[in-house]
DNA sequence: AGACAGGGGAGTG
DNA sequence: CACTCCCCTGTC
């Protein structure tokens, strides 16, 4: 067990903006599967406290190393993006295993976030190795080579995603997706947009959550409605445009902004308390 | 009951 | 670009 104490880290924002779909919340403490890691971690004020992995684990996957008011300070562009800053303060990016989140979101295609979390259960269930915490049971994540079997892929409840995830499994190589994380965005963008199942959506989003690429600007259909409604004037726009404009208005920590304007926009944007009345 | 869309993507024209 | 289909499931 450790305990740290945190500057500018709110954990339950954190694990409940969509980054990662392996979580259990049981009174105070969040349970969560990461890779191969099982562990359960609880905030109180300004201190953390963890079982099942060490601190070096910790700061890094919550990304607690980086100057996360700094960061804010660049992307708060205007009145919109600062309420949302104001309100999820303490958001940071998680830093997945490629593989795992490469799965993950090729599940979330035309998905919800409930969907999504069963069928990363039910594959860890079928193909990963069970893994025990304080009494409590649960599954690692299955690397490339083990999610082998069409039949039992559909059976979690997989659908059309269940060939793009067995393609995966049987060409990906994992040192190839790590070097990805030293090439220029554009190209590791492409690279990853060669899988199947993996476009452009899919493939910002293992960018940015995996990869280690901040500027990375996922267009989801929270995201478009979002800002085309606080840019361009509720007018429709290709989600192309929405991501450049993404990226060159918010700069080099686009992905953070998303990450802001996703939280306000799917909790409180039809909640009467709307962006655009700030 | 039946249609519809949900944090997309591929294939076609 | 604009369209259609893809599996499935909750929702209206």
């Amino acid at each position: 067990m450790g305990k740290i104490k945190v500057k500018d880290f709110n954990l339950t924002h954190t694990l409940d903006c969509g980054q990662i779909f392996r979580i259990n919340r049981v009174n105070d403490w969040y349970f969560v599967n990461a890779q191969d890691n099982f562990f359960k971690i609880k905030q109180i004020r300004n201190e953390i406290e963890f079982h099942g992995v060490d601190k070096e684990f910790v700061v890094h996957f919550f990304s607690l190393n980086e100057n996360l008011p700094k960061i804010l300070k660049e992307i708060n562009k205007d009145k919109y993006i600062e309420k949302s800053i104001d309100k999820y303060r303490g958001l940071r990016l998680i830093k997945q295993d490629p593989w795992e989140c490469l799965i993950s979101f090729i599940c979330s295609s035309a998905s919800n976030i409930p969907r999504i979390k069963s069928k990363l259960k039910a594959l860890s269930e079928c193909f990963g190795k069970k893994i025990t915490l304080d009494g409590v049971c649960n599954y690692t994540f299955p690397p490339p080579g083990k999610i082998n079997d069409y039949g039992k892929i559909m059976d979690a409840k997989t659908g059309f995603r269940a060939r793009y995830i067995l393609e995966a499994n049987n060409t990906i190589d994992t040192k190839h997706l790590n070097s990805l994380r030293t090439q220029p965005y554009n190209l590791a963008k492409n690279e990853l947009k060669k899988i199947n199942g993996v476009g452009d959506k899919v493939a910002d989003c293992v960018l940015l959550f995996s990869l280690g690429f901040n500027q990375a600007f996922p267009v989801d259909t929270w995201i478009k409605k979002t800002v085309q409604l606080l840019y361009f004037d509720n007018n429709n726009v290709s989600n192309d445009r929405i991501r450049e404009f993404g990226l060159d208005y918010f700069g080099a920590h686009a992905g953070y902004a998303q990450q802001y304007l996703f939280m306000y926009s799917r909790n409180d944007l039809n909640k009467g308390s709307s962006l655009l009345m700030a």
